[in-house]
RNA sequence: AAAGAAGAUAAAAUGUCUGCCCGGCACCUACUUUGAAAGUCUGAAAAGUAGGUCUUUCAAAGUAGGUGCUGGGAGGAAAGUCCGAACACCACAGGGCAGGAUACUUCCUAACGGGAAGUCUUGGUAACGAGGAGCCAGCUCCACAGAAACAAACCUCCAGCACCUACUUUGGGUGUCUGCAAAGCAGGUCUCUCAAAGUAGGUGCUGGGAAGGGUGAAAUGGUAGUGUAAGAGACUACCAGGUUUCGGUGUGAACCGGAAUGCUCGGAAAGCCUUAUCCGGUGCAAUGCCAAAUAGGAGAACAGGCCAGCCCGGCCACAUUGUUCUCGGGUGGGCAGCUGAAAUCGGUCAUUAUUAUGAACUCUGAAGAGUAUAGCAAUAUCCGGUUUAGAUAAAUAGACAUUAAAUUGCUUGUUAGGCGAUUUACAGAAUUCGGCUUAUUAUCUUCUUUGACA
């Protein structure tokens, strides 16, 4: 797994992609041909200020760390924020995540 | 106890599992360079010798990756980016204008718009807080209300003139009444009317005056008297303030005491402006370096390409072309800058210097000053210690459990405890320091006022 860093990446993925939604995150994926997930966190300032906003990407990475085998491995996907998830639970963070990566 | 004022400190703790960033050491792998040895192929006049090529092995250094062990890893505001600096680059002979910032005094400081102490004004019963050049240079503004917001006069006050009304007095006329026989004459506590004078009131005009009323955030000193047509610092006494000046104290802002002068002056300079002082610009995305692919640029060398096995021949190109190499610019990317500093704590046995305080005594009309040593304090010096992140879609954590604290619910055997629930603030380094401002949780210390009890 990486972590997709640059804007032309970026861009690529948001002029081209499957989206699906859940109640804290949204989803955009785009098919690719390695044997990879790349993976890009996009939190805004609508969430919250810099500690919330840190705090939601750390937990987003510990998630994806600790849940390594239900990922696809040909995809990039970029994973939103809703601005309400800046003070949702870690059990609610969780579920939400793991139902987006089922469908 | 309540309500306040000032200051200081801390920024919940421990464990388990899973992880992140930076460094150190050891080992492993790969590559590069250097050296040594062996072999191989070559090989300079002579030597298959020196040297060279390639391969393998070993050693050292470096780079990259991996494994293991180990060390370190957010704040008091990291925030706002508001001041001041370091540092870097650019600009710069000197002076002025413009622009910006600041504005009581002394001291601290690398510097500051920061701090400390003092001083005056001001708010508060007080602890304590807030503020500080100049509206006697010029201009401008002062909502609403009000006559008027700085030059005047609405009502009121006073004087004069004109007109009107009422009344009084005097005089004239008509009527009426009475008297005389009548014409007529005379008279009146009568009526109407005309004129003059006076008194009172009203209106208007001219002048005096700025005391009173009312308006406003703000109206040009206050009280009492003299004075006047009415009034007014016009004059007098006392009070308040200003200005000038003398003496004293203090480094100074300023303060204390005296004298003269009727001088009595609106506010606003977070309005223009005046005066004084300071300020070159851009900020680590500074700046320096390395440097891929692709495209294009410059330079050098070569002369080709297709048909064919080769030659001849034919076709294309004949220099704005093709191939190869080199160069510099630039993009993605990377490295340095990059983290130890105007840091911070303690000590005083002893040393030195400076500053402030200071029991006591003396002087003074007061403010205050002088003498003088012990002790104590601060700063510097000196001595000893402590800490010291360096990420770059941006690490320093995620989850769970226990404990602690606070709030709250239920409950018991109620100065106490048990069982639950919730909460544990503000907030995330980005070149580095010194400050300021703002956000915010808890605790402690000192002080003030009021009340209660002893």
């Amino acid at each position: 797994m990486r972590f997709i860093t640059s804007t032309r990446e970026y861009l690529e993925i948001y002029n081209n992609n499957t989206k699906s939604e859940g109640d804290l995150f949204i989803f955009l994926k785009k098919k690719i041909s390695e044997d990879i997930l790349a993976v890009g966190i996009v939190v805004s300032k609508k969430v919250g200020k810099a500690v919330i906003r840190n705090k939601l990407k750390r937990r987003i990475k510990a998630f994806l760390r600790e849940n390594i085998n239900i990922h696809p491995t040909n995809e990039k996907i970029i994973i939103i924020a809703r601005s309400v998830a800046g003070n949702a639970a870690w059990q609610e963070i969780k579920k939400d995540l793991t139902m987006l990566f089922g469908t």
